[in-house]
DNA sequence: AATATTTTTTAGTCTTATCTAAATTTATTT
DNA sequence: AAATAAATTTAGATAAGACTAAAAAATATT
């Protein structure tokens, strides 16, 4: 069994090793996790004690098998979790993730896949982000920035880069949801700004907005 | 906000408390909880420095009001994830304590209380014990001894635990009938006698009376 | 290549919650 | 009432996880 914070390091490990697909570097575990770079070094000597990173002074860390598939573990209860609170307790996607991060910790063998039968084996959290099954897998979903369709082109959002609270909040605020329809009517070629045509109103997004809502193409299939 | 180990000993104290209908005492609280007199010891220094329990060296220890409504919010949580495991999980009643034990721990305002609701306000937990609800009140609340009551605490009389003819007697000559309000406003430590305050006068009654009357609190928060 | 800057690690300290062993207080027997 | 036993508290240690400040290594700049 691994602590909480053993835990969160591996999650946040994870994350930031898919996003830069190279060794994680300690500043930036720091700043994730919100503590200090000594603090880091120290867990990541532990976690290097027990298989579950590699690690060489100087050089960033690198997820063993074993370190990824508890972050794959724990990536998952927080999303089914997530997905629980706003499904069945109806919070507003905002709301539910630091409520996740504590529920994420609970040990329990059969617990999450009860969770996950009753809740309809879901693919996907509320901000969109694949869950991982049983095995570790994900639902292996190309997903593209919005940024980068063209004029005419449809898709469903399902998924933010950025997953702030400020740009949550934003995005109640244009009542854009996951799984919405999508498609992109124009691009103004002097900043970028898209024009954006949802199921119930069209409107113009900044160039930024863009680049942070991840879009399944309408041609894919699910 | 207060540790999952402070509130694992104010939910065993309460629970304790309300079996002995006296002072706990330092053995049993490290046998409820696994541990060894000289780390409870510890802990109810820290716990009484915060006000959550009364505490006299070698005597013994009481929740205080804010103890035993934090007690009772822990309680809550504890009995309505049962219900949920096993009414939602499917699991069994005699699996779901653990993870109880868990889940209990933490910390949302909102999420309990949409947890209540989602569940159908149950008033049992799959062991049949009570669920506190929102303001900490009972399905079936028990009473208590006059005598375990704290100064400023109020109740209603609605039992005697000896129903003797001489001791109805007495109830008689001071006015004192079922359903009567009563207000500690006082304990002489010198013999613990009791000062109340009832609807009409204020008097003394002696610690063997207070022993006999049985009280319903009234929860006037938590 | 030498210096300056940034990143990372080390050394030492702190807090929380636990423990063992010894001392003290309370309760029980004789 | 003294002696013994039981319960409780104190004193001192330990482990996890975090911190600050200083040292060491890697990177960037001139």
């Amino acid at each position: 069994m691994y602590s909480q914070s053993e835990e969160n390091y591996l999650k946040v490990i994870f994350t930031l090793q898919k996003a830069e697909e190279a060794p994680v570097n300690t500043n930036l575990i720091a700043e994730k996790l919100s503590t200090k770079a000594s603090s880091v070094t120290d867990m990541i000597k532990k976690l290097s004690a027990k298989d579950l990173l590699s690690y060489k002074p100087y050089q960033g860390v690198k997820l063993t098998e074993t370190g990824r598939s508890i972050a794959l573990k724990v990536l998952r209860k927080h999303r089914l979790w997530e997905f629980f609170l706003v499904d069945k307790l109806h919070y507003k996607w905002d709301e539910v993730h630091e409520i996740a991060e504590q529920l994420e910790h609970v040990k329990s063998d059969s617990l999450i896949d009860k969770l996950d039968y009753f809740l309809g084996l879901p693919k996907y959290d509320p901000h969109g982000d694949p869950i991982p099954d049983k095995d570790g897998n994900f639902a292996g979903e190309e997903l593209i920035s919005l940024k980068n369709m063209e004029i005419g082109e449809r898709g469903i959002l399902k998924g933010l880069k950025d997953s702030s609270n400020v740009f949550l909040k934003y995005l109640d605020r244009k009542n854009m949801v996951i799984d919405d329809q999508i498609e992109v009517v124009d691009i103004e070629k002097f900043d970028q700004s898209v024009l954006i045509k949802t199921n119930w109103e069209t409107f113009y997004i900044s160039e930024q907005v863009a680049k942070n809502l991840l879009i399944k193409r309408m041609n894919d299939e699910l």
